[in-house]
DNA sequence: GGAGTGATACTCGGATATCTGGTGTCCGAGTTTTCGCGG
DNA sequence: CCGCGAAAACTCGGACACCAGATATCCGAGTATCACTCC
C-alpha cells in the first residue's frame, strides 16, 4: 500500500495557488519550477484536480489553474480523492463465500466483520484527512517558514507573474 | 493506493487459525482449499506471517500453521502490517526543499505541515486497527454467522484434522 | 509385545516468471493576447 | 488616436511508452510419521 507521489505534488501546488493575488493564475510549468518536478507528469494531476473541481483553468498566455473556491473551502482530503480516486483502500473480496463451506447468498446478509473494521479505519483515516483545510496549510506554513525563504518565494511569485 | 488482497487472506486464515483446536494445525493447502484461493500464493502470505512471528510452523506430515500467540494478543494491525510492510502510506520526498526558492538545509527544522497531518492521519488508521483482535473477529463471526454455516465449518475441519 | 531404524510422504521456505497500475512523456485542440492596419 | 482583425504564442487536455511492485507459480531443504524388522 503506497499513496501515488503525485497526491504530494498536488497538495503543494494548492497551496502555492492558494496564495495567489486575485486574478492571477498559474501554468503547469511554472508549478513543476517551484517545486522542481518534471512538468509533463505534474499536468497529469493537475488536470485530475481541475475535473474534480478543485482547480479552475484558464487558456492562452497569462492562463493557467487557480482554485477554483476559496482555500478554506478545500480539504487535503479533496486534493487526495481527486488524484488517488475515492475507492477505498480495502476491498473486500468476499472470500467467506468461496471453499468448500460456501452457502447460499442469502446467509450473507451483515458484511465481514473484517470488512467493517477495514472501514471504520478508512473512515478514521478520511476523517482526519478532511480536518485541514488548503488555507489551514498556508497559514501554518507562512508560520513555520523563515521570513527569509517567505521572501524569497514571495519574489519568485513577483517575478513570475510580471 | 490500494490494500494487497494477500491481507484479505491473512486476516481470513488467522480468524480460522483462531477456532483450531489446541495441538492442531493446518498447512498452507486446506488453508487455501477453505477460503478458495491459490494455495502457492497463499503460501507467500503465511510465510510473511510467519517470519514476523504471528504464525509458528510446524513441519512433516499433521503439520502446517498455528497461532503464535493466543488471539487475544494478535491485533488485525500486526497481520496488516506483517504483510503489507509498516512503512507509512505515504512519503514525504520533502519537495519544499526543491526549485528555484530552495533554502539551506538547516532552515528546515519543523517537518512539513503537509507531511504532519498525512503522518496524523495514519496513526488514526492505525490506531482502529489496532483496537480489533483475532480472536474479536472470531466472537463477532460466531454470532452473525448462521447456525447452519458455523456447523459446515466445523464439520470441514473435523473432517480436515482426522 | 516393544523398541529401534529406515524409508516415506508431507510440510515449509525461498527463488523464479507474469501482469497490472503508477510513472513519465509527447503532441494536438482551443483560446487569449497582441501587434499591425485602417479609419 | 481608436477600433478591428488576423496571426501568433501560449495554454490545457487526452493519448502513448516504460518500469516497479503485486500476482502467481514452482522446486528444493527439512522433518515428523509410520511401517517394518529385530530382539
Amino acid at each position: 500500500m503506497k499513496i501515488s507521489e503525485g497526491v504530494e505534488w498536488g497538495l503543494h501546488s494548492a497551496v502555492l495557488l492558494a496564495v495567489l493575488p486575485r486574478g492571477t493564475a498559474l501554468p503547469t510549468a511554472r508549478l513543476a519550477e517551484y517545486h522542481g518536478v518534471p512538468a509533463a507528469y505534474l499536468a497529469k494531476h493537475l488536470q485530475a484536480m481541475s475535473r474534480a473541481g478543485i482547480l479552475e483553468a484558464s487558456q492562452g498566455p497569462k492562463g493557467g489553474y487557480r482554485l477554483a473556491r476559496p482555500a478554506g473551502e478545500i480539504t487535503a482530503l479533496d486534493v487526495i480523492e481527486a488524484i488517488d480516486g475515492t475507492e477505498p483502500a480495502f476491498v473486500c473480496t468476499e472470500i467467506r463465500r468461496r471453499g468448500p463451506t460456501a452457502m447460499p447468498a442469502r446467509e450473507y446478509r451483515l458484511p465481514c466483520s473484517i470488512h467493517a473494521l477495514m472501514n471504520r479505519a478508512d473512515a478514521a483515516w478520511r476523517a482526519e484527512l478532511a480536518s485541514t483545510t488548503i488555507a489551514d496549510f498556508s497559514v501554518q506554513m507562512l508560520e513555520h517558514a523563515s521570513p527569509k525563504a517567505v521572501a524569497k518565494g514571495a519574489q519568485w511569485l513577483q517575478e513570475v507573474l510580471a
